[in-house]
DNA sequence: TCCTCATTTCAATGATTATTGAATTGTAGG
DNA sequence: CCTACAATTCAATAATCATTGAAATGAGGA
C-alpha cells in the first residue's frame, strides 16, 4: 500500500462519525447496510452521512453497490487489511517483538465466546 | 485502547509531515533522534516540527526525553501496537480469514534484507 | 554570570474539513 | 407520465488544522 493511500485512509478513519461508519459496516459483514440505514443508525443527516460514505469509499475503507432504490454500503476488508498490513510494516521493520502482542491484544485467533481457545 | 485515543492516533498518522516522522523514528530504534536532527532529515522547520511532535506525543506514537541541551523522540511501540490491535479487533471480529493475509503482507516473521526467509 | 545553542511557545494567517438545508438525480410503482 | 422515495450534489458557513516568523524558555560551557 501507497504512503498517500494509507494517509488517507488514516484521515478517514480519524472522524468520529466516519470511524463509526466502518465498525457498523464490519459487524454487518459482506451484506452492508443502506445509507438510509446507515444513517439512521449513526444518527446524522443523509446529506452528512452520504458525505462521509464517499470519502469512506475513496479511502478503500468501504464499497457500495445498488440495490432497487438503495445504495448498499459494506466494508472493503482488503483495504483494511491492506491498511493494517502496511501499519505492520512500518513497526515491525525490525521490531518483530511488537507484532505478536498485537496480535494477542487483536484476539485475532482466540473464537470470541467460544469454548476453545486454539486447535 | 479507547475509540478516542485511536481516532488521535489516525488523525496523527494522516498528516504527511508526522508518518515521515514516526517512520523516521520507528527506523531510528529505541536510541531515537533529536527535534533538531528530525526537523532537518524531514526538511520542515523547527517550530513546525515541534508542532508536530507534540501532537504525535499527544497521539501516543512517540515519547520524549531529555539528553543535555536536545530532547531525544524516539518511536511509542507500544502506542503503536494498540493501534494496530485496536484496528484488528475491528475487523477481526468474526473475520478472522482479514488477519491472516495481513500478516503474511506485513512480512512481519521474515527478516528483512536477509539471506533466509525462515529458520 | 554571560553567551550560545536547542527547542518550544505564541499570535497571525492561510488552507482543509465538517455541517446544513435546498435542489437534483435516479429508481420504481400506480 | 406522474408521484414517491433513496441518495447525492451543491453552495454557504462554521470549525479545525498547518505554517510562519518572532519571542521566550531552558541547559551547558567560557
Amino acid at each position: 500500500m501507497e504512503e498517500r493511500q494509507a494517509r488517507t485512509a488514516f484521515a478517514a478513519l480519524s472522524q468520529e462519525t466516519r470511524l463509526r461508519i466502518v465498525r457498523l459496516l464490519v459487524q454487518a459483514g459482506p451484506e452492508g447496510m443502506a445509507a438510509g440505514a446507515i444513517a439512521e443508525a449513526v444518527e446524522v443527516s443523509p446529506s452528512n452521512v452520504s458525505f462521509h460514505l464517499k470519502d469512506l469509499e475513496h479511502a478503500g475503507m468501504i464499497v457500495p453497490r445498488r440495490e432497487a432504490r438503495s445504495i448498499i454500503y459494506s466494508a472493503d476488508f482488503t483495504g483494511l487489511r491492506d491498511l493494517i498490513a502496511f501499519l505492520m510494516k512500518d513497526c515491525c521493520a525490525g521490531h518483530p517483538e511488537i507484532c505478536a502482542p498485537a496480535l494477542a491484544a487483536a484476539q485475532c485467533k482466540p473464537s470470541t465466546g467460544k469454548k476453545k481457545a486454539r486447535a
